[in-house]
DNA sequence: CTGAAAGCGCTTACAG
DNA sequence: CTGAAAGCGCTTACAG
């Protein structure tokens, strides 16, 4: 590994100029032609490559953010992945080196987040599963200087500015593209009180009346989203006799579930049930009938946080925003 | 953030006896217990962290592994993923911070790879999609002093210690399995010539002739691997007349793909054809018919390429090894 | 136009 | 038992 020294002293000029002529610092008053040159030739030649470390300890900052990430969503909805898609993307393109802790375990959580030394990254954007019980340390890993940021659905603390996501659109859009397809009679799972929330005003708005019965009780948690869960859910609703005509799922492994269950029953979709998935994963185009599904942007979230953060860290003002859901449409919900 | 010299001017001893305090490293002459005690005390109250450019630059070692991935596999596959996660693990494990480099573009490959500067980290591991015309670049950094392993089914290089997959396992576990359960007219989708290898290498030993009808060409990249690409080749050979019990798919998306059009034609799975695939994906338990598949072990592999660079950093000799790929069994390919 | 010097935070012989 | 000094690789006033 070269360095600045070796450059100098083979072409016989002082680490200083060298210094100065590779940084493009020379200012206004310049250097001899000859020697700019040789300099950049000698460093080509070596293949000097600039030490971070030395530039991060004369400058006080580090070039690099910390990812911390609590893997989130169903196996199979690649919402961590195209989150951290995102991330690397808005971390390369503002020259920022990217440090990615990576947990599965929940009881592990705190203990990781007490490693994140404030010395190793200039901030970190918290994301994928969040735990409450962090907000003391992450406030003071804050006060110790570490810029933090993070993109959950919700802001976790008003000191930590979050890339959000308006949830209770997620169900909003696809029960009420539901109704415009000419259901009357929609179930959901209820999984997340935001997005049965969205659903109940939907429905509201177009005046229909949610029957409770057709809210079927999930739990909140993991879970809750799988696929044989909302099919077992779905089962007893069948076997208790409840009509349906519209099933806004809160996940897509919920919605391949269902719609399995459905077809084996031989009722079809979407002619006799029409149903809407969330996350729009690889499950919607690989079910048998396609599943229309709502995009929760992680990507877009994902470099939206990191850029965020940047700001934070070159010292502007930021302020949490929220990304809105999209609907993208396919057959499982509409009758050609 | 606290520094030693914080630390040493606040108690009122140098630093030098500060950093041996901190670290431990008082060797065998040791300090007064009062001083011992001050110190630590008082690095606690200032919340002392290390700091880790400081300690690299005097250790000509980063204490970090980059990692390099091109984003692989199909979308619900969650490859990338779960080799992320075996590989922060390791890094966990080993303290040793590990910086994500996440390629989506082809056609930025080469440029970012050279865009990481060997004072960085202190090795890396290749992952993901793998670029030939990387190589001479990949030899040049070698020879820069950045340690390199990788994580692709076969090493690339004889210099580039590799923990690789018996890729040709795959398709030959899946084929003998779906021999044992009675089938003697196998199709496969030829979509990687390794995997097709091992397909007829169970056939053979079986003393089973391969029908050159049933081993459907497909384009030999990514579309390969898709659900409608294998359905639509599937479909051909349907209408074609030909004859098959079993279909050992080369990916999940094949298999569910191949599930989808076979049940929608009244064909039973797995009492008229049995199908397995490869992946091992959150589609096998998503499918109408959970999926008979091959584990890829991407999680064991990607701790295993981390634990194998950090013995390369330590100086330590390594070679390439291969895991082997594991068979799960679902419904798709077992009558019951 | 060019260079000497100080200093970022730390560790490691070495001296006392 | 404790500390002064050198040095890792670099940048930035400052002096000439």
């Amino acid at each position: 590994m070269a360095s600045l020294k070796d450059i100098a002293d083979e072409v016989g000029v002082s680490v200083s100029l060298v210094s100065k002529v590779i940084n493009d610092k020379l200012g206004t008053t310049g250097a001899r032609k000859e020697l700019i040159e040789a300099i950049k030739a000698k460093a080509e030649e070596l293949g000097y490559k600039r030490n971070f470390n030395s530039i991060a300890l004369l400058a006080k900052r580090q070039g690099a953010i910390g990812v911390f990430m609590h893997r989130m969503g169903a196996k199979g909805a690649s919402l961590t992945e195209d989150s951290l898609e995102g991330m690397a993307e808005a971390a390369h393109n503002l020259n920022l080196r990217m440090m990615l802790n990576f947990v599965t375990e929940h009881e592990d959580y705190i203990q990781r987040l007490e490693g994140l030394h404030t010395g190793m990254v200039d901030g970190v954007v918290l994301s994928g599963v969040f735990h409450m019980e962090a907000i003391p340390l992450l406030l003071k890993l804050k006060k110790e200087g570490l810029h933090l940021v993070s993109t959950f659905s919700d802001p976790i603390h008003e000191s930590i500015p979050n890339t959000g996501l308006v949830e209770e659109d997620t169900c909003y859009l696809s029960t009420k593209h539901l109704i415009e397809q000419g259901c009357k009679k929609i179930a959901t799972f209820d999984t997340m009180p935001l997005r049965t929330k969205g659903f109940r005003r939907a429905m509201s708005e177009a005046g229909l009346e949610v029957n409770e019965h057709l809210v079927f009780p999930m739990p909140q948690m993991h879970t809750g989203f799988k696929s044989s869960t909302a099919r077992a859910a779905l089962i007893g609703a069948l076997e208790a006799g409840h009509q349906f005509d519209g099933i806004c799922a809160q996940s897509d492994s919920q919605a391949i579930g269902v719609i399995n269950e459905l077809i084996s029953r031989g009722i079809r979709v979407p002619e006799d049930v029409k149903v809407t998935g969330i996350d729009n994963s690889a499950f919607c185009e690989a079910c048998s009938v396609p599943i229309t599904s709502v995009d929760q942007k992680p990507t877009q979230r994902g470099y939206a946080a990191v850029e965020m953060l940047e700001q934070l860290i070159e010292g502007k003002q930021v302020e949490s925003n929220c990304v809105k859901p999209e609907l993208i449409i396919r057959q499982s919900s509409v009758v050609s």
